[in-house]
DNA sequence: ACGACACTTCAGAAATTTCTGAAACTTCGG
DNA sequence: CCGAAGTTTCAGAAATTTCTGAAGTGTCGT
């Protein structure tokens, strides 16, 4: 008659596993490490929000490597302070448009990729070959900053279909 | 009159100065930092393609670095290696659909994102906000696994117009 | 077969990133 | 105003990443 709570516990760990697995695949996309490993206590907390002490808690690390974690995906807008509630903790959830906000960070590195790429273009000859490289990255460049933000627009009216009037 | 040579090196000047940028840019989005140098010198050169000796001597680094820079190059499908033409070193250079390789890449990372986001759903309670939030994230990633290839698919038609029949 | 040249591998050095611990700062309750 | 709780800052420690140098491997020309 333990079975529901040997389940809870097998459910705990894999939730344990999952959230780990996601902050390293995080860092590995560019995120720091600590940051990532916030970002899923973030997700997975059973709580509405959370405060940089319960983080630090849950993810045995000092109250400093959490707070520059906090303030950097704040700075991203990953997550949000809330209104104060009174207390003197400060309280953080995750932002509702996190994802779509994960992605778009992404546009930073694009312009800086675009504006190398027409450099290049704009000093070098019609018949060297680093010509015609470097015309082709502008150009796809060019396209998937136009792309993107179409892409989140129809991610965003995926979720929630039919708002207008 | 020697205003033409002037120009000349303003612009090699330039062109270093723009691959520099570039390469640090590749860095932060998680190329090793050798790798996105050695990138930088495919893209700017002026040479068709090049040996791992010229990209030593282009960027004052070890043989052993460009070594590891350049296998890593081929592992993601960047660069290629060219049929020997009759020589001892080996010849390398840019793939043609270098770029849009390099963002198929993330498609990696995107699966494990997903499969996290499907393992917090699947171990967590319809009440706990934990749930709701995971669910949205797997919403997400299934939403854009589904976009990229067709925006890849958009790219190739704008980039060779009709090639059908 | 041999020698020369180019590339690869790898152990350890160097550089960089990341974290901790402690002190300083802020804010709330009394 | 003071004290306690929570958070931030930051110097230096620890961990990780990245590079070099040297030895090893393979291949081509002779």
């Amino acid at each position: 008659m333990s079975f529901v709570i040997l389940r809870a516990m097998n459910d705990r760990q894999e939730q344990w596993q999952a959230a780990e697995r996601l902050a390293l695949t995080l860092a590995e996309g560019g995120l720091q490490r600590m940051a990532a490993r916030t970002l899923a206590v973030f997700l997975f907390t059973d709580q509405d929000s959370v405060t940089a002490g319960e983080i630090a808690e849950r993810l045995d690390a000092s109250a400093g490597a959490v707070s520059g974690a906090v303030k950097s995906l704040l700075s991203v807008g990953l997550i949000e302070r809330l209104p104060a509630p009174g207390s003197r903790r400060e309280h953080y959830r995750l932002r509702d448009d996190a994802w779509a906000r994960l992605f778009t960070s992404q546009n930073t590195a694009f312009q800086a990729m675009l504006q190398a790429a027409r450099t290049g273009v704009e000093t070098t000859a019609e018949h060297d070959p680093a010509h015609r490289r470097l015309t082709q990255m502008r150009d796809f460049y060019e396209f998937m900053l136009d792309e993107i933000p179409a892409m989140l627009d129809r991610w965003r009216r995926h979720r929630q279909p039919d708002r207008r009037m």
